[in-house]
DNA sequence: AATATTAATGAATAATTATTCAGGAATGTG
DNA sequence: CACATTCCTGAATAATTATTCATTAATATT
C-alpha cells in the first residue's frame, strides 16, 4: 500500500493526469491507492514543481497611467487596474479589489493603526486582502460614522471589522451617526468616552484608505443619507467631493454646508497629516473631486481604475485650476 | 450577458483561476456569466494555449534498452517500458499497454491485416490504443482458438473484437477451441470453411502481436487448459516457451507434445512470414523464451517492460545458446 | 419576411476532485 | 514497555468542475 513517493513516481503520475488525461480514479487504480491519495500525490506533483501551470501574463495594472499620476499630481503611490471601457462598475470594483489588494499586503505591519472607511471598493479591497501570515496585530480605526443604522457588509464598521480580523488586531469602531442633527449633538458625540478614544487614536494613523464621493453619487447619496434636493445646495456651497462624509471645495478645502459641523469622522486635517492616505475610488464620474483631494492633500496616494485615471490624466494640467464644476441654481 | 471573448478576457480569466485560484463560480460572478460558460472560457483559454500546464519529462521508455535489444537480438522494432524493479506485474502492465500504445497507432493503418492473440498485456495495450481519427477499416484475425469456453475479457476473441471496433473494422474470429482432444478432431476444425478462411487471410497479414508464455505460466496455464502436471513432460519436450498455443525449443522450432497436432491457431511458419510480428510481454521469468522466439523467427519485435529487457539484455550473448532450460524428470 | 440551420447559453445534472474525519501505523518519550 | 504524538491512509462527503439538454438568439437560405 505504501507507495515511497519519489520525484519519479509523482512525475509518472502528473504525466498520466496532467498530458494523458487519466482521471484520479484511474490513476489510483494504477498505483493501488484510493482517489483521494491520489488527488494527494498530484498536489504534491505541483508543490515540488513537477508540474507547473503558466498562463500568458495578464497586465492586471496600467504603470504608465501609474507614472504620470505620481508625475502629474505628486502622489506618494498610485495603483491603476486596468479595466475594459465600459465595463459595468461591479465588475472594475471586484478587478481593484483583486488586484489591489497585495498592496495592502505591502503596506500594512504588525501594529500599525489604519484608518478605514467604507464603500463597495474598499469592501472589495478589504475582501481580496490577504495577509502575510506572519502580521499579528494591527489597530483598525473607522474613519468615519455610520451610514444608517442599518449595517451592510460594505459599511466602515463591517469592513473595519474584518481588516482587524484577519491582522489580527483590534478594531476601534466609531458608535456614532456619520451626521447628526446639530452641532450640540455632534458635540455631545464627540465628548463621548469611546469616540475620543478613537480621534486621539486617529492621530497616530500610519495610513488609511478613504472612498471619495461627489454630491450625487457616493455612500452618503446611496443610502439617502444626503437627500436628493440636497444636491444642487451641496454643488452651490462650492462643493467639488467629499471623504470621510465631509465636502471639500476644488482646493481641496473643506466647504461649508449644513453638514460641516454635524459630522462625525476622521478630520482631513488629520488625514492630511496622515503618513500615507490611499483614495480608492472608481467610476469616471469623479475625476474633479480626486484632484481636488489631492490638491487639498487629503490624500496623498491612489487607488483606481484605469477608466477613472484616464479621466483624471485628462484634467487640465495641475498648474491649471481643477475646478470645473458647473454650477447650479436649483433643479 | 454576452461577453465578447478576447484573449485579453481569457487571460485574465485564466489568471483568476490558475493563478489566483478563485473558483469558476466566483469567476462567472465577475464575468457576469454561468459557471458553465466559466468552465468553457477557461477549456477555450487552455485551446488557445493562453494556459500552458508542463510536467516535467517522463521517460516512459528505455530508449538503450531499446538500442540493445535491436543490435543484440536483430530486432526490427523494440519498445521497452520502463517499470520500477519490484513493480506489480498488473501496474506494469497497464504502464506497458499506456506507453506503447501509441505504437499500435504509428503501425496500424486503414487496410491492413492485423494476427492478435489475447492475454493480460495484449489486452491493456488495445485497450489503451486511440485510433488516428483517419483509419477506416482494418481487418483483425484472432491469432489462437479460444482458450476454454467462458470467455474474458482479455481473450484473443474479446480483445481482436476491441481492436476491430477501433479500427472500424472487421474480425475473424477462430471459433474453436485452442487445443482439441485429438489430431482428428482438430482436423475437422481445420477443414470447416469459417476457419480456413481465417487460416487464408493470416497468410496475408501485415502485423502480429502476440504474447510469450511459458510452460508454468501462461494464459494456457491460468486457465487450467494445460494441466498442472502436464508441466514438468512440457520441459522434458524441451519446451522453452509458447506463443498462440504452440510450443517451442530452445532454438524457436516447434516442439513436439502431446499438443502438437492438436493446436488450432495461426501457424508459427505464418508468423514467421509476417512483415512485423511484437512480442508483447511483461514479467522477468521468460527471457529465455523470448529469446528463443527472437532466433525461431517467430517474432521480429518487441515490447517489454524494462525489468524483462534488463533479463534479455544479461542472457549469454547471441552467439551463445538461449539454452537454459533446467530439465526435470518429474515432480 | 418566413423558415431552417447553426451557435450560444444557462439550469440541471453527472462526473470528478478536494477535504474531512476517524482509525491505525510509525515514531518519539518517559 | 506504556504512552503520547505525529503521520498516513481511505471512506465518506463536500465542493467543484464538466457535460447534457432544452431553449433562445443569431445567421443563413429560400
Amino acid at each position: 500500500m505504501a507507495f515511497n513517493i519519489s520525484d519519479e513516481a509523482l512525475t509518472l503520475a502528473a504525466r498520466l493526469y496532467y498530458i494523458d488525461g487519466v482521471s484520479q480514479q484511474k490513476l489510483a487504480a494504477m498505483f493501488n491507492v484510493s482517489q483521494a491519495k491520489a488527488s494527494r500525490l498530484l498536489a504534491m506533483a505541483r508543490e515540488r514543481g513537477i508540474v507547473t501551470v503558466t498562463v500568458n501574463e495578464y497586465v492586471a495594472r496600467n504603470r504608465e497611467q501609474e507614472k504620470l499620476l505620481i508625475e502629474r499630481f505628486g502622489l506618494k503611490k498610485a495603483v491603476v487596474i486596468r479595466v475594459q471601457s465600459g465595463q459595468p462598475a461591479e465588475q472594475a470594483r471586484t478587478l481593484i479589489g483583486h488586484f489591489a489588494a497585495p498592496l495592502i499586503t505591502e503596506n500594512i505591519q504588525t501594529g500599525m493603526v489604519i484608518g478605514l472607511a467604507g464603500g463597495r471598493t474598499i469592501y472589495e479591497l478589504i475582501e481580496s486582502y490577504k495577509p502575510h501570515p506572519g502580521i499579528n496585530g494591527v489597530t483598525v480605526i473607522q474613519a468615519m460614522g455610520n451610514v444608517g443604522s442599518r449595517i451592510s457588509s460594505i459599511d466602515a464598521s463591517e469592513v473595519g471589522r474584518m481588516l482587524a480580523v484577519k491582522g489580527k488586531g483590534s478594531f476601534l469602531a466609531i458608535n456614532a451617526p456619520v451626521f447628526t442633527p446639530s452641532r450640540e449633538i455632534r458635540d455631545v458625540f464627540l465628548n463621548h468616552e469611546q469616540i475620543k478614544e478613537v480621534m486621539e487614536m486617529s492621530k497616530r494613523m500610519d495610513v488609511a484608505f478613504v472612498g471619495i464621493g461627489i454630491p450625487g453619487n457616493s455612500i452618503l447619496a446611496d443610502q439617502n443619507i444626503i437627500s436628493e434636493k440636497e444636491i444642487p445646495n451641496l454643488r452651490c456651497d462650492g462643493v467639488c467631493g467629499e471623504i470621510c462624509g465631509r465636502f471639500f471645495d476644488s482646493d481641496g478645502n473643506e466647504a461649508s454646508t449644513i453638514y460641516k459641523n454635524k459630522t462625525i469622522s476622521i478630520e482631513l486635517d488629520t488625514l492630511r497629516k496622515t503618513p500615507l492616505v490611499f483614495g480608492v475610488v472608481n467610476g469616471s464620474d469623479r475625476a474633479d473631486a480626486i484632484a481636488a483631494a489631492i490638491k487639498g492633500k487629503i490624500i496623498n496616494s491612489l487607488i483606481a481604475d484605469s477608466e477613472c485615471a484616464g479621466q483624471l490624466l485628462k484634467l487640465d494640467t495641475v498648474s491649471g485650476k481643477g475646478r470645473q464644476t458647473k454650477r447650479h441654481t436649483g433643479v
